[in-house]
RNA sequence: GCGCUCGUAACUCAAUUGGAUAGAGUAUCGGACUUCUAAUCCGCCGGUUGAGGGUUCGAAUCCCUCCGAGCGCACCA
């Protein structure tokens, strides 16, 4: 539509400009848009505004001028000119609702738009360390980057999924070590009490909370494992409660064979298992939040040497050294040149005692990322916004200049009944993303995760996200699916089972039939359900353009909204003392049928469930 | 000190990137159910877009200066 609007505006000032009604001027873009107010008309031409300069007259007049001029066409009921010099054009009903058989047609594969044109992108996000489980800010990446890839393939992206798995770094030894005195731990407590691992565990936990409880040291024999514990390692060590459940799961599979081990051989085998088990945590964590990865990507093999001899690290550094921008200092440090490309300082590759940094596994995973797609988006948390710069401009030097970005998600601050979640110092990081999603639902956790603008920081208040009442935009959303589904299983004279045995795109078809007149839907609530249905695809479009997944909440709450108000308006179907005409029924069936699917396919772009059924008992009482 | 992200109704947020009278929800108040599921709808109230300048037909949006909040400025990962 906009494609035939944009035509009749060209032809309308070319026609006014022959006719010498108008100044000669070129014209670059009719500026065709959807006007915010609907009371404007379906569509809008700001050509007259954009004009004025070049032809040197008000904008006002520039309108008249087209319009006085413009061709009539089927699709178009009145075309008029408001406020400063807007082109208003008002579509008439079969036009409008035309989008409705579309949908309908279409199903999951409407307003797909070739935003991409198939670009091929890498998109990056949580790799959080294996250390440890995905807490809520993680969450926020989970629910934000899924979506977000989502909205690109949908807009005519080829996306690749990764996460980086930070299993390289001397932190897995720390993590290996915390794991292995937790297990020592348990042991002692099994062999001084006589008693089983359960009840060792329990007591590992409540000495924990001793010590998280005693910030100031006041009761030291409250927690005397703790205190041991970190005495054991230097106080460089992982104390959370996971460690001990992994270090529980060492004593149910291998008893105390360990406790007399070779230390390094021990230090190993726990590293690497208790890796494992934390990774199969955060898949698990991944999986139940509707967040799958393509690829897995281990930092580790970036250091693997294959049959030339060199990793994928050598052939970065190798890369990079070709073009100059590597140099060594004397004491045996390797620096990439970042000032070159405006940074402030210089970053090291290799520290002088020979260890790589982070920096430099980064460097050759984003090397290797090149190697596999055109483009690479990361998606990381706002604290680490100081180190795009130098990732910016390894890849500049590297020859992928433009084709680096870094998305960033502003932090989750945790609430219960609007007291903020009490993150003392020993206690360490925050509720995990895992607990969260059992207590809130996936649902509700990543509605209300995405609802926002990434670089806005969240107020996520655990009580009121739980609570299933209308002030939770997620459950409002979903009973206007739910509603619809009722409706058509009605029409269609089926059950909720035999439903949900065939589907309800056959329920719709079997409700609705073939043939049906969308030329009968004239009240302004039918007229605005296809207005809206119908800027799908351009805020698809403008989603995967400015990484807004967010945008898909507010217009499914429009959508939904709409769907409502033209529900309390509008009798679909007959009943006791409201008739409605046969033909207009079955109009009004397909506008609920495309209502239904358009909502269908936005929650399932944000990842959330689009139920069925709905019964007001699962509400939870006050 | 430098940098990044912000500051919009009482509260939580929008405003498709410079467009029309800055919009929704929540909360308060007032209406609509022996219903095609009221987890709904309709109405009222609510604004100097942190402050002050500038740019132009037009600014919440772009530029400058302040004020305030959060987060960064490692041979840590």
């Amino acid at each position: 539509m906009p494609e035939t609007i944009e035509e009749l505006v060209r032809q309308a000032i070319a026609a006014a400009q022959q006719a010498g009604d108008l100044a000669e001027f070129e014209v670059e873009d009719c500026g065709v848009e959807r006007p915010a107010d609907t009371d404007h008309g379906e569509w809008t031409s700001t050509v007259a505004l954009r004009s004025a300069r070049l032809a040197r007259t008000a904008p006002a007049k520039i309108a008249q001028a087209i319009i006085a001029h413009m061709p009539a066409s089927p699709a178009i009921a009145k075309v008029e000119v408001a406020g400063p010099g807007f082109i208003n054009f008002y579509l008439n009903a079969a036009a409008n609702n035309e989008i409705i058989r579309t949908v309908r047609e279409q199903g999951m594969d409407f307003a797909r738009v070739d935003e991409g044109h198939g670009l091929k992108v890498n998109y990056e996000f949580i790799s959080a360390n294996p250390t440890g489980p995905l807490h809520v800010g993680h969450g926020r990446w989970a629910a934000l980057g899924d979506s977000m890839c989502n909205v690109l393939e949908h807009a005519g992206y080829h996306v690749d999924r990764e996460y980086y798995i930070n299993d390289h770094g001397s932190q897995m030894d720390v993590f290996g070590g915390s794991v292995v005195t937790r297990y020592l731990q348990l042991i002692q407590i099994m062999r001084e009490d006589g008693c089983d691992v359960a009840t060792a565990y329990d007591k590992l936990l409540a000495d924990r909370e001793a010590y998280v409880e005693d910030e100031n040291d006041e009761h030291p024999e409250n927690h005397p494992f703790m205190d041991a514990f970190n005495e054991a390692l230097g106080g460089n060590s992982y104390g959370g409660d996971y460690i001990v459940e992994i270090a529980r799961e060492f004593v149910e599979s291998d008893g105390d064979k360990w406790v007399d081990a070779d230390a390094d051989e021990r230090a190993n085998e726990f590293r690497e298992r208790a890796y494992q088990a934390m990774l199969g945590r955060i898949r698990a964590t991944c999986d139940a939040s509707r967040c799958p990865f393509d690829l897995w990507f281990s930092e580790r093999s970036l250091y693997v040497k294959d049959e030339s001899g060199t990793s994928q690290v050598d052939r970065a550094f190798k890369r990079l050294d070709d073009m100059g921008h590597l140099y060594s200092t004397d004491d045996g440090a390797l620096w990439f040149r970042s000032t070159t490309f405006g940074d402030d300082k210089d970053r090291v590759l290799v520290k002088s005692n020979g260890e790589y940094t982070y920096f430099a596994s980064d460097v050759a995973y984003h090397w290797n990322k090149f190697q596999r797609d055109d483009y690479s988006i990361d998606l990381w948390g706002a604290d680490h916004h100081g180190y795009i710069a130098r990732v910016t401009n390894v890849c500049d030097a590297m020859g992928y200049e433009g084709k680096f970005e870094v998305d960033l998600g502003q932090f989750v601050n945790l609430l219960r009944n609007g007291e903020p979640v009490r993150m003392s110092k020993r206690r360490g990081t925050m509720v995990s993303y895992q607990e969260l999603l059992d207590e809130v639902g996936v649902d509700a956790a990543r509605y209300t995760l995405i609802s926002k603008s990434a670089n806005q920081t969240i107020d996520f208040d655990i009580e009121a996200v739980k609570k299933q009442s209308s002030s939770n935009p997620v459950f409002y959303v979903q009973y206007a699916h739910a509603r619809v589904c009722s409706i058509l299983r009605r029409a269609a004279g089926v059950t909720e089972e035999q439903a949900a045995e065939m589907g309800m795109d056959a329920v719709a078809k079997q409700a609705i039939g073939e043939d049906y007149d969308l030329s009968l839907l004239t009240d302004p609530t039918e007229l605005q359900l296809g207005r809206k249905i119908s800027s799908l695809p351009d805020l698809i479009a403008s989603a995967a353009r400015d990484r807004a997944p967010f945008r898909l909440t507010h217009y499914v709450e429009e959508l939904a909204s709409d769907f409502h108000g033209f529900y309390n308006a509008c009798q679909v179907l007959p009943s006791e003392g409201r008739p409605v005409a046969e033909d207009l029924s079955r109009a009004r069936l397909a506008a609920c049928d495309a209502v239904r699917i358009t909502l269908a396919l936005c929650l399932k772009l944000i990842g959330v469930s689009a139920p069925e059924v709905m019964r007001r008992e699962e509400q939870v009482e006050e």
